[in-house]
DNA sequence: TCCTCGGTTTGAAAGGTTTCAACTGGAAGG
DNA sequence: CCTTCCAGTTGAAACCTTTCAAACCGAGGA
């Protein structure tokens, strides 16, 4: 009678089927079928067969409630991102996902939009919810949020941001090799002096930059005064263009050939100024971006840029908060991941 | 005491504390717990104190798997998104987050990938995790997935696509007049012979901003024939590389004076043709995009585009999944937002 | 003194799943 | 014919919260 399914899919909408009913309506105990749910290879083939059509006949959906209860804790992962919107973060959250499914976890997703109050509030529903691990770009590294966390036992991995405390794992890339990749390239190009464009420094990924950059300019042994830093107040695409205003102030002779921008935003605000005002990229000024976002290689001119292992970062992430959950007496790492330089048009010799 | 407090939570980690234990732990009944937590003005100012006190002392956090098996329902939406890297739904998922929120709800978002058997897995955990309501941008609009889901009982709403049958409340953008307002824009800045250049005319939005282009086109009195259509394999910034080399390979007599693509990926790729190619923008040819992304204002030249209120869609989303859910006898409505078109250099006069 | 009343507090039941020890019936072995 | 064994099946208990009728208690009124 297949052709009643429906309709008993459709009278018995007032609840929904449970363990129970499926029982009743395969004339079987509920551990039976709660074993053809779980254990299939303990059923007989003729049972089975009576309980898998009641359940398809009934619209049997397992209630996972019901299920996180009995077992003590959920099938999930949290991630509260910094910013959702930005691509940055949904690629490193794609790859946290990767390794969450073949750990037969979900992700949730929440979004702090950089405010404590919302982390806060996302951190205590994905408590509520029990998680089995929690992953989280802070929005302040340093908080004591975490530690409560952590010592009400619920693994927590930081991605993209670095503590000193080394009683947490942490997942991040390695910023001052980026700034060095991107230097010793500029470098290897020939120009003898550069711009390093970015800002605020109270940001860790400035400063940890700049650093590179200043290590690797030193080891080409060249002198510190020929490094210009021009700092910004954001970074955006507009800042970019006003650096390049910045930049068009300084008299030919004693202006930068090059210039390294804190991330891409920055570099096609840049080349933009710079495209306007009648420059020639790399000619007359080369440009080196960083994240490799998707419009870097876009660009009017394509843009050389310090790219950033995003899905493998996610992946390492939730690998670490995984074997946090599982293994008991587990070491807190930090890992760090390497940047790679991708060269293009804007930096061509 | 309060120095013990830490040192409780730390020795109570084995397992975390259950209202039961709070109760002990207060000297109260394990009723006036819950009372504390859902109707505290029901409980004498004292007991409150002491319960909450201890609530601190032993790290309590509720289960929300028990409340939601005792509900019968969870506190949650779920979106599935049809590409969570894509700025787009990222945005339509914020103001979905903005309106779950005012609701007292959260937001499970999922990532189908454009992937059927994804979505349908997604679909599958949701339901297991009895969502209050489902929003989704299907892979397959039609298909006969999502009616199973609302035989079900469990609210639907389709974002982003549209589909015949009225049994759906579904919200979308009016794509035939955004192609209208793009063609108007042209005509009123003087275009008589324009290119529409977009693909592949499988996708619905492809075609509907055709449609509309042509309808604008007519009521302008100008022949069909003027109105060129260059068909594209994907809407990326490679293909509009190329439509701008066909342009090219037409006579300057009679090639386009402007173009509208499809998206701002596509005008992107033109603009950076045209530029390359000594062609200047908007002289020689203006240019308008679709979606208004975020670099569609940076680009080289700023690119005028038509923008889809985006955060607005997925407020009215799940405003209308939230609708369906708690009224029963709810009608179930096709919104139809109103793009609007930005005009910035591309088409500058 | 007894009763009533209001504000508090209590205890049990319910909700759906999983687990596990216990049971069943039939087949194989003695 | 009795015992042993085993695959298959069963039923109760546990997970934690919320709800609700019932119990409690002290105070004020009769």
């Amino acid at each position: 009678m297949t052709s009643t399914s429906p309709l008993a899919r459709r009278a018995s909408a007032g609840r929904t089927a449970s363990v129970k009913d499926v029982a009743v309506a395969a004339g079987v105990s509920l551990g039976t079928v709660s074993n053809v749910l779980n254990r299939p290879d303990r059923v007989s083939p003729a049972t089975r067969a009576r309980v898998e059509q009641a359940m398809k006949d009934l619209g049997f959906v397992r209630n996972e409630s019901a299920r996180q209860l009995r077992a003590g804790t959920s099938r999930m992962l949290g991630y509260v991102m910094l910013d959702a919107t930005n691509p940055f973060f949904t690629d490193v959250a794609q790859g946290m996902e990767t390794a969450a499914e073949t750990a037969g976890l979900s992700l949730v997703l929440c979004n702090s939009r950089g405010r404590e109050g919302r982390e806060q509030h996302h951190l205590e529903l994905l408590q509520q919810q029990r998680v089995q691990g929690l992953l989280i770009t802070p929005v302040s590294p340093e908080s004591d949020v975490l530690e409560a966390l952590r010592d009400r036992g619920t693994p927590v991995v930081i991605v993209d941001r670095t503590r000193d405390d080394p009683s947490f794992c942490t997942v991040a890339v390695d910023d001052v090799l980026g700034g060095r990749l991107a230097i010793e390239h500029l470098v290897d190009r020939g120009h003898r002096r550069v711009a390093y464009i970015g800002g605020p420094p109270s940001l860790g990924q400035v400063r940890d930059r700049l650093e590179g950059a200043r290590l690797a300019w030193r080891d080409a042994g060249l002198p510190d005064e020929d490094l210009l830093v021009i700092s910004t107040e954001e970074l955006v695409v507009a800042e970019g263009r006003r650096a390049g205003e910045r930049l068009a102030g300084i008299a030919s002779s004693k202006r930068p050939t090059a210039a390294f921008c804190a991330n891409d935003l920055l570099a096609l605000g840049l080349l933009q100024h710079a495209i306007t005002a009648g420059l020639r990229v790399p000619h007359d000024l080369a440009i080196v971006g960083y994240d490799d976002i998707e419009f870097a290689g876009a660009a009017a001119v394509p843009l050389t840029s310090v790219r950033q292992p995003r899905q493998e970062l996610g992946r390492a992430a939730a690998e670490l908060v995984l074997a946090e959950a599982t293994d008991p007496d587990h070491e807190h790492q930090q890992v760090l991941f390497t940047p790679e330089l991708v060269a293009r048009a804007s930096t061509r010799a």
